[in-house]
DNA sequence: CTTAGGG
DNA sequence: CCCTAAG
């Protein structure tokens, strides 16, 4: 009937080009895959460059942080914020052994990459300034606790990489080229030049990772079935597209979705951030490449290669001095995130983890933070030469924070998904088989199928809320806790992969290609027998209940395939055989269904299923047993 | 969330 | 396997 369907509309069925689609394509053709994260980052640099310039707007040079100039944007994220504010519950946090710390990112423009050990890193953090080059760091605004510092101390090639904001007194309009200039101090520094020239694809420079722990197997679970089952959102499936995937895997997926309960979705901040795109306010343009200009701002690259520059400027007005304070932000540090992946993972799917960290963490909103000599200034209505900005001496002191925006969307935690973690070994995947078979002579097949290694390649995202103590380090109760703090100060991203399994993490975008073992594919005929064709979920909840990796629409799927593999000639088919027998029941099934949609469904069914399915067959013409 | 189908 | 429209 499938079939017969099918050809009667198939010839229709390519006529309506016309069906709406929109949403689709529309949205793809908006958001361009790869400027996305570009964009995201611009955005940043457009708030940057917003406060830097409403300010420069008012008498005093460079008022910093005029939220008003935010409009909208601060009162969306204010109206999120105490939605949310309210779920600040502390949830345990799942145990692993090896964690990388990724708290820093920078854009390299000339090879240089800047790599600081993390306990390294996090001395320069809590001084807010990297003494020994003189660069301003651009501080994560919040203390790491001491237990996950300590977990990433650990790991023996466990990085953060430092993003410098290079800063320079301007005089008379030129400006080094930051890259030069970055590349110079960057040597100067405590830091280890990785020495990668690439010009593109330098997010892979921005981490380490380690052998996950076989107890990441915890992290699954109803939780994680859950959220994958949920992973239908079309909004959030969106928004990873949006972001830059179109493909989510699992792991990400897990990620938005563990996004979507936890924080909402902040389609207004995209919004935002394409509206400003376009604005034809010079005062702040993000080009589609993400840089960015302005006409106060200096020459400075706007583009290069896959780094992004913001150019940040403050000129003081005609009642200024005529002192110029001029920022170039070659590259800021984003927050902790905490990745893990198998060693086996492939370095694709670690950029790819990576950017999905850095583009959630970018979309949750972000907020500026001015340090001075390590000290936060939160006074926004400070001039900077109150300040002591201004002096040439301080400049050398002046750091940035970029921290999960308070004013943003709260994040809300995820309490209802305390990810404990769970015994490993109540989690291991069974047989996809039913219990029925289970009884029966394992085929060999299944010794090597992939059906039984679950979700080996899947990186699970998971995002992880720190306990922030607004600038001090009080000790975090539980370095493992998942707080979600309404506050938000600080936030961490952290990847978890699930299971160890060598290659294919690159296909990461796709789930794994898992082939259905006979021994599944009789449990499943042997459900459809039962249960009919209009059943998937019954299908999969009676014969693969515990194959998490198998939904009710690959089942579907797989018996779409079935029929149609035995359908065709021994010849034409492909892949790991299926026994005759088995065919010859998915067509009995499949004509006998034919003939009893809707009818008995579940019960007696099975009483006279033989002969039903016989005369099924029977009736079926065309088809040959 | 499930189904049912096209891609 | 993915993606969606529908229910």
């Amino acid at each position: 009937m499938v079939f017969k369907r099918k050809l009667d509309c198939v010839s229709v069925g390519f006529d309506y080009p016309n069906i709406p689609k929109a949403p689709r394509s529309s949205r793809r053709k908006i958001i361009n895959k790869r400027t996305d994260a570009m964009d995201l980052l611009a955005s940043l640099a457009g708030k940057l460059l917003e406060e830097c310039e409403s300010s420069s707007a008012s008498s005093n040079a460079f008022e910093v942080n005029n939220h008003e100039s935010f409009g909208k944007e601060i009162k969306q994220e204010d109206h999120l914020k105490s939605e949310s504010s309210d779920q600040g519950n502390s949830v345990s946090r799942p145990t692993y052994e090896k964690t990388c710390v990724v708290n820093s990112f920078s854009f390299p423009d000339d090879g240089i990459l800047e790599r600081t050990p993390v306990s390294e890193t996090k001395n320069v953090k809590s001084e807010g300034v990297a003494e020994e080059t003189g660069d301003v760091i651009v501080n994560t605004g919040f203390e790491r606790d001491g237990g996950l510092g300590a977990d990433a101390c650990n790991l023996e090639d466990a990085t953060a990489l430092g993003v410098q904001f290079q800063k320079s007194v301007c005089v008379d309009g030129d400006l080094k080229s930051p890259s030069r200039v970055n590349g110079s101090l960057a040597r100067q520094g405590n830091h280890t030049k990785l020495g990668r020239d690439d010009d593109d694809d330098d997010d892979e420079k921005l981490y380490s990772y380690h052998k996950f722990s076989s107890k990441f197997k915890s992290y699954r679970s109803p939780t994680i079935r859950r959220i994958r089952k949920s992973l239908s959102s079309k909004y959030w499936k969106q928004m990873a597209k949006d972001l830059g995937h179109y493909r989510a895997d699992a792991g990400v997926k897990a990620l938005y979705r563990k996004r979507k309960s936890c924080y909402g979705y902040n389609a207004w901040q995209r919004e935002t951030i394409y509206k400003r795109r376009r604005s034809p306010d010079r005062s702040s343009v993000v080009t589609s490449e993400g840089g960015l200009s302005s006409g106060s701002v200096s020459k400075l690259p706007e583009k290069r290669d896959s780094g992004i520059y913001l150019s940040y400027l403050s000129c003081c007005g005609p009642h200024s001095k005529g002192f110029h304070v001029k920022l170039s932000i070659k590259s800021f540090r984003i927050p902790e995130l905490f990745i893990e992946v198998p060693e086996t993972a492939t370095v694709g799917s670690l950029k790819r983890t990576v950017m999905e960290a850095v583009s959630v963490l970018l979309s949750g909103g972000i907020r500026v933070g001015v340090l001075v000599h390590g000290k936060k200034i939160r006074d926004d209505k400070k001039t900077l030469s109150q300040t002591g900005i201004s002096s040439e001496e301080n400049l050398t002191n002046l750091g940035f924070t970029l921290e999960p925006g308070p004013s943003k969307a709260p994040l809300p935690l995820c309490s209802q998904d305390p990810l404990v973690p769970i015994d490993p070994t109540n989690l291991s995947e069974r047989s996809a088989a039913s219990p029925t078979l289970d009884t029966e002579t394992p085929h060999p097949d299944d010794v090597a199928n992939p059906g039984n290694i679950v979700d080996n390649n899947h990186l699970e995202l998971v995002l992880y809320q720190k306990e922030i103590t607004v600038d001090e380090e009080k000790p975090s109760s539980d370095p493992r806790a998942l707080v979600p703090l309404p506050s938000l100060e600080a936030e961490a991203l952290a990847i978890v992969p699930l299971n160890q399994k060598p290659k294919r993490t690159e296909l990461a975008q796709r789930r794994t290609r898992r082939p259905f073992s006979v021994t599944e594919v009789e449990a499943l005929v042997q459900a459809v027998e039962e249960l009919g064709t209009g059943r998937w979920r019954d299908v999969k909840l009676r014969a693969f209940e515990d194959a998490d990796h198998r939904t009710y629409v690959d089942l579907k799927d797989k018996w779409k395939t079935l029929v149609h593999t035995a359908s065709i000639s021994p010849q034409q088919r492909r892949g790991e055989p299926v026994p005759q027998e088995l065919l010859d029941r998915v067509l009995r099934a499949y004509g006998y269904w034919s003939q009893h949609q809707g009818k008995h469904q579940g019960r007696g069914a099975a009483a006279h299923k033989d002969l039903d399915m016989n005369i099924g067959r029977a009736l079926e013409s065309g088809v040959s047993v």
